[in-house]
Parts: structure tokens; C-alpha cells; sequence
DNA sequence: AAACCTAAGATTGTCGACAATATCTAACGC
DNA sequence: GCGTTAGATATTGTCGACAATCTTAGGTTT
């Protein structure tokens, strides 16, 4: 569904790769659980070898662990996992915002604010699928909008599944939805005044305030 | 020389991955150069697929960069590129120096005030290898001082074989020594006092004069 | 009964061969 | 002469088999 259309699958390791790691994210293969190279070579009608390079993309993401001769594992998700990796999040899409508030072009900005004007509609109507979709492209725009190439390729392709692992397997973010709103405009608003400051600073914030709402879920659960 | 002890080679790709890291970052291996799977099996006396598995852990670290069906080629260097890395150290190592000053233990912080001790004293005796060696050490305590193991593993296997690419193909630092140990000092305070805060801040602005000063050879060469 | 060795089974690591794709070369048509 | 196309060559992707290592089960010894 949300798919990125940029990954377009051209060999069969690619398929596998992404396949796989849907299903990681999903749940479908548990987290924790031990992944057997033969096992998944019947399971997705490929080669041990496809697996194998399969594997070592996933390892990239931090998705999988590996021992050398002994295997491969799905990371397991905790409360200090989680942690962690906000931790990081909140350093990296701090410095995104602080760049966006400087590299973003002035029709970019612009078409954020129209993004964040339907996602105001949609709030008022009181859908609240808003968080999935809409939070995540939110977010995306000012990662890109940084234009700093290394920063991309971490948060997209490395740290963002994993927070989306954790975001799926624990459900979905609860009834913050109308205060990220704010949080989201306040921080459209310092890009726009071309703060970079600012705009790292209240990312930063808008970033713990989701962890703490999440790690409310873990602890309940 | 300088080698994590941590990292014991224990299957012919380990052996092949690091070897082949260091002559990439040692410029053995040119920048930008492309990597022929069947050339590097030739040089290193290994299978295609243990090349294939050593490529697929460079780009993990970001040192090579693979299109499918096309090939891999060495990462360039260049000054964007040089300041895009520091964007994000700059942001990664903020955060571990905030987190050191609050998850380092006292036996931890007076061992790091000892290790800045002796390199007081080289200094003083104008002794100017401090920067390699010494400078590492000082910040690789401090990120696994941060106990975050995602950070760690960030910016030990990640970034940091891709800064010392650039600073040994750039030829070493120069005469920051005496500076940069001040620098150096006013982050243990800060850590000592646990003060997260701006142990972060004088972190960051830390590395922002470090990437000035490289900046500064790259556009000169 | 507990700890230790041993052998069998299962799993990962490595290899060489074949298939699919891209790149280079040269001939052809306009 | 230049662009295009077709074939030849080289490179990467995929596969199945074998080797090396780990894990498990069973038996032996203390």
C-alpha cells in the first residue's frame, strides 16, 4: 500500500528482500524468531543463495541479527530497544529539520503547508488514520528536504522500518493525533521562517513526546 | 595497527571484508574505482561469493555503493560529501556525548580524565600522532560511554571507517592539536558534571571545527 | 545424578558452473 | 558521417553440491 515507488524490484533478490522484510515489519515472521536459510529458500521458492543476500540487506537495517556459523534472528522489540532508537531518531530527524529549515526550496515548503492544510481537514472529520500515512509523509518531506544524501539513506532506508516495526506490532499510535497536529504546524512554521534552531528544537520535542507515547503502550501491555 | 580487537576474523568473508575495508580506506583501493567481483577474487584468492558477501557488508558501511546488474564502485570523495558525513556525526556523536553524561559510570568518566592526562602530556612534548590515535580513542570512549547500542553501532561500523577514509586520503590533521585538546577537556568537564546538556553542545561545536579544518585542506589541495 | 566426551544430524560457509543482463564492437542503413 | 541495430564479449545474478561448523542426543565415567 504505502510502498515506496522509488523500490522497484528489478532482481529476484529484490523481491525477496522486500518481501521479507514486509513481512518482519508485519509480523508475520515473529520477532525474535530464528530464520533458517533452507526454511525461507522453500518458503519464498528461491535459492539459499537470494536468501543469503537477502539477509545481509535486512542486517543492514537493523532489522536481523547474524552469528557467523550459527545464523540469523529477528531483532527482538523492548522497552530499552525502543528507547534507543528514538534516541537516535530524535538526533538525525533533529538535524533533517535543522537542514530542511535551510536546503528547502520555497515551493517545497509550500507544498508541505497544503499537506499539513488536508491533513487539518481530515482531523476536523475525525479520521484518525491520519497518524499511519499522513505522519509518515509529513516526516518524509523534511527528511529529503534536508538534501543531505547520507542523513536520507539512514533514516529511510535503515531506521525507519524498524520504527515501523514497532509501530505495527504494538498498534498503531493512540489518540495523540490532534496534538502532533500542532506540533507538526509549529514546526512547518519555523521552516517556513527559516529557523533552523527552532525547527531542530521542536522536532526533537515532537520526537520524545511520540516515544513517550508509545512506550506508555509497551509498559501497559 | 589500530585494530578493534573486537573484530576477529573467523570465516574467509570476514577475513576478505576487512582486509578489502582497509585498502579501501587507505586508498589501496582508489576512490570512486569500480569493483569487479571476478578481479577481487583473483587478488584476494577467494570465491566470487565470499567477494560478493564482502561487498554487500561494505555498503553497510557505506564505503561502496552496488546497482543491480551493473556492478559496485568505491564511494567518492568530495567536499559535499565530506560535509554531508559531518552533518550527521555532528548530530549522532551530539547525542552519544549527551548520553555519556548521563550513563557513564564514575569509574568510566575518571579513566576518560586520565586518558586525557596522558595526552596532555604528549602534547606538551610536542609529540604530534596524538591526533590519530589518541583523538579516536578519546571519542570512541565517549560513544560507548553513551550505552546505546544502536549509536554504537551507527557510528563504530558505520561512519567512522568512512571519516577515516577521508582524513587519511586528505592527509592527517594538522596543527588543531593543542586546540582540539582543550575541546577535549571542556567535554570531560562537562560529562563529569553530568551535564548533558551542553556536553552535547561543546560535542557538536567539537566536530564542526574538525570539519572546518578538513574543509579547508580539501578546497586548498 | 551430574558432568563430560562422542557421534549423528542439521545448519551455515564456500565453491564452480550456468543463466540473465549489461556493455562493447562492428556492420548496416539513412 | 552519424545514428541504429545485431552480434560478441564481459559482468553480475542464480543455482545446486560439497565442506566446515555448530547443535543435539546418547552413552560413558566419576
Amino acid at each position: 500500500m504505502t510502498e515506496n515507488p522509488a523500490e522497484q524490484a528489478i532482481t529476484s533478490a529484490d523481491k525477496t528482500f522486500y518481501q521479507l522484510r514486509r513481512d518482519i515489519v508485519e509480523g508475520v515472521v515473529a520477532a525474535g524468531s530464528k530464520l533458517s536459510e533452507a526454511d525461507l529458500a522453500g518458503r519464498y521458492n528461491v535459492s539459499r543463495a537470494v536468501i543469503r543476500e537477502a539477509i545481509s540487506r535486512l542486517e543492514s537495517c537493523h532489522l536481523i541479527e547474524r552469528k557467523a556459523n550459527v545464523g540469523a534472528k529477528v531483532v527482538g522489540l523492548s522497552e530499552q530497544g525502543l528507547t534507543e532508537l528514538y534516541q537516535v531518531r530524535e538526533s538525525l530527524e533533529g538535524m533533517a529539520a535543522r537542514l530542511a529549515a535551510i536546503n528547502m526550496t520555497d515551493e517545497e515548503i509550500e507544498k508541505l503547508q497544503d499537506l499539513l492544510s488536508s491533513h487539518f481537514k481530515t482531523v476536523k472529520t475525525g479520521e484518525t488514520y491520519y497518524q499511519e500515512a499522513g505522519d509518515v509523509d509529513f516526516h518524509y518531506r523534511i527528511i529529503l528536504g534536508s538534501k543531505n544524501q547520507h542523513l536520507i539513506n539512514l533514516l529511510v532506508n535503515g531506521l525507519y522500518h524498524l520504527i515501523r516495526m514497532y509501530r505495527v506490532q504494538l498498534g498503531m499510535a493512540g489518540p495523540r493525533v490532534t496534538t502532533a497536529f500542532d506540533e507538526h504546524k509549529h514546526i512547518v512554521q519555523a521552516i517556513a521562517n527559516r529557523d533552523a534552531e527552532l525547527a531542530e528544537m521542536l522536532m526533537r520535542r515532537h520526537i520524545q513526546y511520540t516515544q513517550r507515547n508509545l512506550a506508555s503502550k509497551l509498559t501497559s501491555n
